[in-house]
DNA sequence: TATGAATGAGGCTTCATTCAT
DNA sequence: CATGAATGAAGCCTCATTCAT
C-alpha cells in the first residue's frame, strides 16, 4: 500500500514503452510507408495515446529513424558471428549462411526494414548511407570473404567476387522483399524452402571447381 | 503546299499532354512515392499547371495506375517477342534475356516502376494483383519456359524450374531496384555490366548438364 | 451557294443563343441552387461550349440575374391583366384568379424562380429587392384590391386585407414551392385541383359575409 | 469540499463543442446555403479553428445533415404532445396549435431549417427524405386528426381533410420562409401576431359548421 | 462567333504536433 | 507520465474565368 514497490507488471509495461511503440511503427510504416503511416494509427496500435508518443520520439521522421536502427544491427551481429565461427568446406558455409539467416530474418523485422529502406531512401538520404553501410557494406563484405575463402581453398573456381556477391545475395533479398509486397496477393506462393533449395543448388553447382570435359559452350560466354 | 495546313507546334504538344504528364509522374512516383510526391510538382515538371492535369486523369490514384500501366505492358511484350523467335542454344536465350533486357530496361521507366509497385503494393491491392498478374507471372512464365525446353533438349541438368525461375529473375529485378535505391549513396557503384556477367556465368555453369565424375557434393545437400 | 444568305436553321439558332442558355440556367439553378450548378453544365445543356457562354453572359452571377430578371416580368403583366378586366363577383374573382395563376405558373419557370429567390435571397441582396418589388409587392397588392373590392361590395366581411392578403397567397406560393422541393420524394403527391379547390372553399367560406340562411354563393363554386 | 473535484470551465466547454458547432453551421447554413457556406466561418463563429470541426463531424454534409436532424426532431415531438393532450373544441386546438407552433419556432433554428429543406432538397435526396417523413408527415397527420376530429364532432363542416391539412398548413410554412428569406429586404414587414390572427379567422370561419344563429364560438378568439 | 485547353484561387479534408489538464 | 482536445499548415480537387486559335 506504500508507494514504495508500485505493481510491477505497471512498472515493466512503462519500461516497454518505447520497444512496443517501435514494433508498432515497424509494422505500419513496412505496411503501408513512411508517408502514408499516421501517428494515430501507431499510437492506437501500441496501447497508448497519440500524446504519449512524443513523449518517446521527437517526431514522426525520428521515430521512423529509430525503427530502422533499431531493427538492424542486432541481426547483422548474429549473422557475422556465425561466418566468423564456421568451421567445414565453402559450399556448406554458403548453404548454412544463407538457410540460418533466412530462419533468423524470417520473422524478424528485418524483412520489413529491408523493403521501408528501398522504398523510402530517396526521402531519407542520410538514414540510406547509414543503412548502405550499416547492413549492405557488411553483408556484402560477408559474402566476399566467403567467395575469396572458397577459391583459395581450391573449392570454388575463379570467379569475379565483387560482382558474384551481390548476384548470390540478390536472391536472398528477394525473397524477404517477396513477402513484403506481393506475396500476399500471388495466387501459388513462394515455397521458401523450396525457393533456397534452388539458390544453393544454383550457386554451388555454378561455382564448383571441377568440370569434366566437354563444357566447352560456356567459354564462348566469358569472352 | 508546305504550309497550306499548316501543322501548329501548339496542336502537337496538346496530344502530348498526357505523355508527358506520365513521364513526369513517373519520375515523381519513383523518386519520392505515391503519398509524397505533390501534383504540383508533377504538374510543374510537365510544365502545366495543376488544374491541367485534371483534364487528363481523374485523380492522383489514376494517374498513379496509368503510369504503372502505360509503362509495364509494352516491355513485356517485347520480351516475349523475343523469346518467341529465338533459334539457338538454351544458354544462348538465357544470356540474351538477360542482357536485352537490361539494356531495354536500363533507361526506360521500368526500373522506377518496380521499385514503384513493391513500395506501394500494399496500398494499392488492386493495381498490386494487375502487376502480379501482367508483369510477374508472365516474366516468371518466360523464364519457366526457358528452363523447362533447355531441360527438355539435354542442355540443363534437371532443376526445379519453378524455383529456379524465381532465383534467376530475381538478381535481374534486384538490379533494377538498386538503381532506384541504394545505387545513389552507393561508394562503389554496381558495374551492370559485370554484375550480369556474373549472373550469367553462374546460371550456365549451374545449371550446365555435363559435369565430370564425382560430383557428389549435391548429395551433401539432400542430405 | 453564295453566302448571301446562310441556312436559316442556323441563324435561328444563333439568335436563340441566350434563350436557351437561360432555359438551360434555369432549370440547373432550381435543381441545384447557384452555388452548386457548374457552368459547364448550363453550357452542356443548352449545346454549347463552356466559352460561348461568356460571349452572352458576363459572369455567373450575371447569368443568374438575367435568368431571374428574364422570367418574372411577363408573367405577372399577364396577371395583373386578368384581375384589371374582370367582371363579376369578388368571389368568383379570386377563384379565377387562384385558378388561372396556377395555369399560368405551372408549367412555367417561375415556380422555379420562387424557390430560386427563396433559397438565394440572402446571397443576393440587391436581386431579392427586386424581387421583392417587381413581383412580391405586385400580387401582393393584387390580392388587396380583390379583397377590398370584395368588402366594399359588402361580398366579403371586415377583415385586416393587409394580413389576410398574404395569409390566400401563401397556399398558392407553397404549391409552386412543393414542385421544386419535396414533391419528388413524397409518396402521395398533392394534387393541386383538389388542393386549390380546397383554398378556394376555405376562402370562401372564410370571407364570406352572411352568416345567416341564403348564403347561396358557395353553390356555385360546386357548379 | 468545494473546490475538492474541480469542475472545470474547460471541461463543460468540451461537451459543449458539438452544440456550439451545430448552432453555429445552422446560422451558416440558413444564411448563405450549404455550398455557399465555408467551414471555416463555422469554425470561426464557433470559436474553434477549422480541424475543431472534424473531431466532431466527419465531413461537411455529416455536419448538414446533423443541424437539421438536431434541429427538427425535439419541435415535432412537443407539437403532438400539444395535440395529444388537449382538452377543449377543435377550433380553440387549432387556435392554440399554430400560435404555440409559431412561439416555438419563431427563436429556434427551425425557421432556417425549412427553408434549408426546402432549398437543399435536390442536393440531398436521402436528407429530403428523411425530412419528408419525420417532419412533413408527421405534421400533416397532425393536422388531419385536428380536422377529422372536429368533422366527427359536428364542430367542422365536412371538407376534404387531405387537402384542406396542407392549405392550413401552408400559411404558418410560408412566414417561417418569408423571415428567412424576403424579410430582411421588405419595407413593409409581416406582423406575424396579425398574420396568424388573420389564418385562424380564416380557417376558424371558413371551417365553421353553424351558419345559423348562434355560432359565437369564434368571436371569443377574434379579440 | 465558337471552341476547349489552360489557369489558379479557393474550399474540403487530413494529420503531425502542441499543450492544458 | 499520460491524455486527447485543439491547432493550422499543406495537399487534393473543383470550377469560374480567360484566351489562342
Amino acid at each position: 500500500m506504500s508507494e514504495a514497490h508500485k505493481e510491477p507488471r505497471w512498472e515493466r509495461r512503462k519500461q516497454d514503452r518505447p520497444q512496443e511503440l517501435l514494433a508498432a511503427a515497424l509494422q505500419l510504416f513496412v505496411e503501408r510507408g513512411f508517408a502514408a503511416t499516421r501517428l494515430e494509427d501507431v499510437a492506437t496500435r501500441a496501447g497508448v495515446s497519440k500524446g504519449t508518443l512524443y513523449l518517446y520520439f521527437d517526431s514522426k521522421e525520428s521515430l521512423f529513424k529509430s525503427v530502422v536502427r533499431s531493427n538492424m544491427l542486432p541481426l547483422l551481429d548474429e549473422a557475422e558471428a556465425m561466418v566468423d565461427g564456421h568451421q567445414g568446406s565453402s559450399a556448406e558455409l554458403l548453404r548454412q549462411l544463407i538457410m540460418r539467416w533466412w530462419e533468423a530474418v524470417a520473422h524478424s523485422g528485418l524483412c520489413g526494414i529491408t523493403k521501408l529502406m528501398m522504398a523510402e531512401s530517396g526521402n531519407f538520404p542520410e538514414l540510406a548511407r547509414f543503412y548502405h553501410e550499416e547492413i549492405i557494406v557488411r553483408s556484402d563484405a560477408m559474402m566476399v570473404r566467403i567467395l575469396q575463402n572458397g577459391m583459395a581453398r581450391g573449392e570454388f573456381r575463379q570467379v569475379d567476387a565483387e560482382s558474384m556477391k551481390k548476384v548470390i545475395i540478390a536472391p536472398v533479398v528477394m525473397l524477404m522483399l517477396w513477402d513484403q509486397s506481393f506475396g500476399p496477393c500471388a495466387i501459388s506462393p513462394i515455397d521458401p524452402q523450396a525457393y533456397l533449395a534452388s539458390l544453393i543448388d544454383l550457386c554451388i553447382h555454378g561455382l564448383n571447381q571441377s568440370h569434366g570435359p566437354g563444357d566447352d559452350t560456356q567459354k564462348s560466354h566469358n569472352k
